[in-house]
Parts: structure tokens; C-alpha cells; sequence
DNA sequence: GGGGCTAAGCTTTTT
DNA sequence: GCTTAGCCCC
């Protein structure tokens, strides 16, 4: 029998032999919480206690549960893992969806909305509800406050009871969620709230799940949300064979709506829950650990935990104060170019964290000065481009016509050439007879109004709808997406739309990418029957992922911010821009959340594998103006030990007292709200 | 669909 | 003060 404790400490080896019942495992940075994940999950199945079928292990990103899938795989085999669900929140609501959403109303060709196109739907609601009239309110704001409703379980009435005042969110929010409806299509929230809806409306098909998965596992669970927190207990019952990982220190999405109360309470909520703490930190030399410690113990509220860095002690933290940004930016840019030349640590070693993206600008600039190779991450995601998202709502068209979205693009590119009149006619009977636009369009010859030519338009339209759609049903995807390419003249229009232009090439290759990945969707599911739908809803996941590639491959430096970071590990880490008018951010302060702040902080910290850099800059230019700036106070918590000792230099001094006074202030304001010495 | 002009806005964004 | 996004017009 394979020994899934070898070389594991004596909590790590505790949470992996952990059997039934609630654990929640609190996991330090860097102390290995994937790794007890995966061996626990490939243990229990490897001793028989349950069928790999039985195993559902929920992640936050799709780059964790591929990570997942990998081990478990080692550990077992590739067959096991296949057999196991292994996936995140979303793509877990997709399948149950899929499974049994039709239960609510909801076809198994459902879309999935990305986020910009929601904001346009919101903002033609707005307009046509007269919301967007004089004060011309931010449709961005009314997604926030929307997808905030979603995530703490309330639909369009519960929020109105609870909020009878926030009249226009309202009526916005139950509109835009029937013409969600209507279009058969879901957003982002919608594929965690739906299925927590379908579990209560229909306690059997909950009783079906709660069947299929006897052990349940979380990770991150720190950033769940009520929706979350409420389908993972659902899951788990009646055995509660549940399983949390996460570490309250690392909670830096509660203005998502993650709720770090569901980790606090965890143990106090579940009966017999058994407590974990991983206390191990295997990432960090000591120095960096401990600094980073001595920082985010300052938070009143939080798990208390002694974690300590095992792999040795390090060097101190170093510190760098810029004339301005510019010159902070000159100095990073120096000592990495330093590094990759004289020590062993190369550009891909090296990872400049920044707290907004705006910030990235001067480090982006110096690195490119320097001929130093760079990654940008969070730049333009793959499936943004706008080729793609032409090409994407073409297939959604065909496996979704309801989906009026979709189908607004596909008319416009390549032009279809019937106009925006028509269009509205036929909005209107769709409306008067309570039945989607597709259905108007195809009953166009019922309305008079319309012209012959229009009528002529709209029957090529429909008949080029009917030739795809027996395509898709009997050709392969991706023969056939070849085929669209071509017969709408999307190809042809795109060569004379980017004649001169460099981009045309880059989008081809897109476009070749994008058949590539259909290709290999095809083979990765030839045993059960690829579907466009099917296709549709594992890309919608992928929005916002730049695409595979890099990583392994990857040369340069990378340059994030600090909420993209967490989970990463880099040998040598900058944390710049720290300039107290940034972290914490006034908006943070004006809501007293500087706990979180002090988190994200900590979050960049423990990034850092070998070496750590701080850096501000003495003097900024801001809406304008130069500005003198204020060090970030939490540098003033690092104990001076772990520091190169700049920090406290004489002209510094003025402003760090300043920093000293700025916490008191702070507890002062917020002595009301419960931050006080109780 | 792109170019050019005007007007905001100046946190973070796993899916 | 400068960048970016949105909108209008071609």
C-alpha cells in the first residue's frame, strides 16, 4: 500500500489521515495546503472509503483545479482523477445546470454572459427604464450592486423587501434578470444562486447530489460567498464529510462578497468539526516570513496562528525610497537587470506587485528602457478579442438562437443587412406576442410594415441559420466552424476591414487558435459526444484566462497587482508604490477596512521566496500636481530586525510619526464600530 | 469599423 | 494633468 504521509509533518500527515466528519484546516501561506488536499482526497479513495466518483473537490479558479487534477493524478492515476469532480464553483454550477436546470425554466443550451456584454444589457435597461436620465447613473455600479445581491442569495424580491427604498435597483435588477431568462442566458452569479434555487425548490433532485458526492473538499475557502458557503453545506449533508481549506489571513475579497465570517465560524457552526492549523511555512526564508507575521498580527480579528518559515533564515528585507516614481521605477528596473546578470536568479525569478494597475505604467516603461523582458498579467485575455468574441457569438447564436446578444453581433459582422428598424418591429411583436426575437424573426411575413427587400434579408438569414444548424448536427465542430469562416464571409471581411494593417495577421492566428481549441475540446470529449453547448460553456469559464501558454515557458519578469498574486511564489519579490494614499486605499479607510488592507499587504509579502524589496517613492505627481508622499504605514509594523535598517532614516522620521499617528487616528474614528480594546 | 473629439475619473476583479 | 472610454460621424 502506497504511504500517502511521507514527508509530511505532524499536522500535514493529520489532515490527510482525517477520515469523516467536518476539518477545517487552516492553511498558512506557503505551508502546503494543495498538496494535503490532493494526497487526503487520493488517500480516502485509495483505501476504499469511497469511489473516486464520490470525491468533489471545488477551487476557485481554473488553474487550481487543473493543478489538482495533475496531482491526483500522480498520486492515483490519470482514469481515477477523470472519474473524481474536480473543478471550480462555477464549472460546477454549469453542470448541475446542464444536468437538471430545465427543472427552473432553463434549457440545456443556456449562454453564459461575460461581463461586458452585462453591462451593456444593464445599460439598455436603464435606458429604457428611464433609470439613465438626468444623473445619467454608472451602469457599473448597478452590475456591483446586482452581482452583490446575487452572491448573498437574495433574487429580485427578496432584495426588494430587504431594500424597498433602492427603488431603481429594483426595477433594474428584476428586469435584467428576465431578459436573462428570455435569452436563455445566465451570468457569472446566476451559475452559483441557480443551483442553490433549484436545491430548495426541489429537495430531490438536492438529494441526488448529496448522494453522488459523499466527501466534499473546498479550497480558498477564506473568499467563499454565502451562495457558496450555503451549496458547500448543502452538498455535504447528511454525513458532513466536508472538508475546508483556506487561511483567514489571505481574505482580500470581501468587496466581492466573500465573507471571511464563513472561516472564523466555521468550527463553531459545524458540531465535532476537527481543527487543523498547517503551521509550517515552506516558502519564505524566516526573515520575510517572520516580518510579513509580525505585520498581519496586528488584525483583531483572525484565527490565531504561530506559523513558522522553515527554510532557513534569508537575508533582511531591503528598502528603497525613489525621488519620484520614475526614479523608483529606474531602481527596480536596475537591481532585476542586476540580479539576472550577477547572481542566480534570472528575469522569470523576479515579480514587481503593484496595488492598481495604473501604477504598472512607469515599471513597464523602465523594463522596456532596459531591454528587460516583462509579462503583463490581467492584459487582454484571449477570449476578449474582439475576433474571438466574434467568432463565439456566432456559435452561441447557433446553440442558443434565443440569445439575443448573440445574435445582435452575429447580424452586425459581417453586416446581414437588415436594419435597425426592422429589427425593432420585430422586437415589438416578440414582445406583443411574449415570445423571443427569433421566434418574430421567423414568423416576419405576418407583418405588413416590414419592406420586401427586409423580408428578402431575413429569409437568407433564416436559411443560413437552417443550412449551420444541420452542420453542426451532423459535421464536426470545428469542420464546420471552418465552413462559417467562410460562407459568411467573416474571413473575407476581416482581410479588407485590416488591409494595411499588422493586426490581421494576429488575428488569424487567433481565429486558428480558437479551432485549435475546438479540435481539442472535440478529442478531450470524443467519449461523450462533444456538443456546441458543451463547447460554449467550458470557454465562457475561461473568460478571463489569458490563454495557457506561458508559465513554464515563461522569460520575463512578471508584473501583477497584489490581488492577482495570491497564491503565487516568486524567488525575488518588489512590492512598490507603497505610498499610504494607495494601501490602504481612502476607500478602505472610509469604510474601516483596513484589516483587509493590512491582508493584501501580507498577501505580497509571502510572496517572496528569497528576497524581498519595498519600495516607495519620496515624491509623486498626482491629478497634476508633485506631491510629497507618505510611506505606507503598515512598513512601520515590520520589526526593525528584518529590515536592511533604511527605513527610520532621519528625513523619514517626520512622516513615519506621521504614520504612528495615523493608526491612532484611525482607532479613534472607528472606536464606535467595535475596533476597540474589547 | 475606425478616427477623432469630449468628458469623466484617479482600487482591487478567482468566474 | 493625463489617460481612457464612450460616442458621434464618416
Amino acid at each position: 500500500m502506497i504511504d500517502f504521509t511521507k514527508g509530511l509533518n505532524d499536522s500535514q500527515r493529520n489532515a490527510v489521515l482525517h477520515n469523516e466528519g467536518p476539518l477545517l484546516v487552516l492553511a498558512g501561506a506557503g505551508s502546503g495546503k494543495t498538496r494535503v488536499l490532493t494526497m487526503r482526497i487520493a488517500r480516502l479513495v485509495h483505501e476504499k472509503r469511497c469511489k473516486p466518483e464520490e470525491i468533489l473537490a471545488v477551487t476557485f479558479t481554473n488553474k487550481a483545479s487543473r493543478e489538482m487534477k495533475e496531482r491526483v493524478s500522480q498520486l492515483s492515476s490519470e482514469k481515477t482523477a477523470d472519474l473524481m469532480t474536480l473543478c471550480t464553483f462555477h464549472s460546477l454550477g454549469v453542470k448541475i445546470l446542464r444536468e437538471d436546470g430545465e427543472k427552473i425554466g432553463l434549457k440545456k443550451t443556456f449562454s453564459i454572459i461575460d461581463e461586458h456584454d452585462k453591462i451593456g444589457t444593464l445599460k439598455s435597461i436603464m435606458r429604457a427604464n428611464g433609470v439613465r436620465g438626468l444623473k445619467n447613473e454608472d451602469p457599473e455600479e448597478f452590475a456591483t450592486k446586482i452581482s452583490l445581491a446575487k452572491n448573498a442569495s437574495l433574487d429580485p424580491d427578496n432584495y426588494k423587501e430587504a431594500n424597498p427604498d433602492e427603488r431603481k435597483i429594483n426595477r433594474v435588477y428584476s428586469s435584467y434578470n428576465s431578459i436573462l431568462l428570455k435569452n436563455q442566458t445566465v451570468d457569472f452569479d446566476d451559475l452559483l444562486l441557480l443551483p442553490l434555487q433549484l436545491f430548495t425548490r426541489h429537495p430531490d433532485v438536492l438529494a441526488k447530489y448529496q448522494k453522488r458526492y459523499s466527501f466534499v473538499s473546498i479550497d480558498e475557502f477564506q473568499d467563499t460567498n454565502t451562495v457558496q458557503m450555503k451549496l458547500a453545506s448543502f452538498l455535504a449533508l447528511p454525513q458532513n464529510n466536508l472538508m475546508v481549506v483556506g487561511d483567514d489571513d489571505q481574505g482580500i475579497y470581501s468587496w466581492r462578497g466573500a465573507e471571511i465570517e464563513n472561516i472564523l465560524s466555521f468550527s463553531s457552526k459545524f458540531r465535532k468539526c476537527t481543527t487543523i492549523i498547517l503551521d509550517k511555512n515552506y516558502r519564505s526564508t524566516h526573515q520575510i516570513f517572520a516580518a510579513a507575521h509580525a505585520v498581519v498580527a496586528n488584525n483583531r480579528v483572525r484565527k490565531l496562528k504561530e506559523i513558522t518559515a522553515v527554510a532557513g533564515d534569508g537575508d533582511p528585507i531591503m528598502h528603497y525610497k525613489g525621488d519620484d516614481e520614475e526614479d523608483e521605477a529606474m531602481w527596480v528596473a536596475e537591481k532585476i537587470a542586476e540580479h539576472n546578470e550577477h547572481t542566480s536568479f534570472s528575469y522569470k525569478d523576479h515579480a514587481i506587485l503593484v496595488r492598481t494597475n495604473a501604477m504598472m505604467r512607469p515599471y513597464e516603461e523602465e523594463l522596456r528602457r532596459k531591454g528587460v523582458p516583462y509579462r503583463v498579467s490581467g492584459a487582454m485575455s484571449f477570449y476578449e478579442r474582439k475576433e474571438i468574441k466574434d467568432m463565439i457569438a456566432y456559435l452561441r447564436f447557433f446553440a442558443n438562437p434565443d440569445d439575443e446578444l448573440s445574435m445582435a453581433r452575429v447580424l452586425k459582422v459581417p453586416n446581414k443587412g437588415i436594419t435597425p428598424s426592422t429589427l425593432e418591429l420585430l422586437d415589438e411583436f416578440a414582445a406583443f406576442r411574449r415570445m423571443s426575437l427569433w421566434e418574430a424573426m421567423k414568423r416576419h411575413s405576418e407583418l405588413e410594415k416590414i419592406s420586401d427587400g427586409q423580408h428578402g434579408l431575413i429569409n437568407a438569414f433564416i436559411e443560413f441559420f437552417n443550412k449551420f444548424d444541420k452542420l453542426f448536427e451532423t459535421n464536426t465542430l470545428a469542420l464546420t466552424v471552418r465552413d462559417l469562416l467562410n460562407d459568411t464571409g467573416y474571413l473575407a471581411h476581416m482581410a479588407k476591414a485590416y488591409k494595411d494593417d499588422d493586426s490581421l495577421k494576429m488575428r488569424m492566428e487567433n481565429i486558428d487558435e480558437l479551432l485549435h481549441g475546438i479540435e481539442y475540446y472535440e478529442h478531450k470529449f470524443r467519449k461523450k459526444k462533444p456538443t456546441l453547448a458543451g463547447y460554449l460553456q467550458e470557454v465562457a469559464l475561461l473568460s478571463s484566462e489569458t490563454k495557457e501558454e506561458d508559465e513554464s515557458k515563461q522569460r520575463g519578469v512578471t508584473l501583477m497587482t497584489l490581488h492577482k498574486s495570491k497564491g503565487l511564489e516568486f524567488p525575488v519579490v518588489f512590492l512598490v508604490g507603497l505610498d499610504k494614499d494607495y494601501i490602504p486605499s481612502p476607500r478602505a479607510i472610509e469604510e474601516g477596512n483596513i484589516d483587509e488592507e493590512r491582508r493584501l499587504f501580507y498577501v505580497g509579502m509571502t510572496r517572496a521566496q528569497k528576497r524581498l524589496f519595498l519600495t516607495y517613492p519620496g515624491t509623486k505627481v498626482f491629478r497634476g500636481k508633485q506631491k510629497t508622499v507618505t510611506p505606507c504605514p503598515f512598513l512601520r509594523e515590520i520589526p526593525e530586525e528584518f529590515l536592511d535598517g533604511k527605513i527610520g532614516q532621519k528625513q523619514d522620521d517626520e512622516k513615519l510619526e506621521y504614520v504612528d499617528s495615523f493608526f491612532k487616528e484611525m482607532k479613534e474614528k472607528f472606536k464606535l464600530s467595535g475596533d476597540d480594546e474589547n
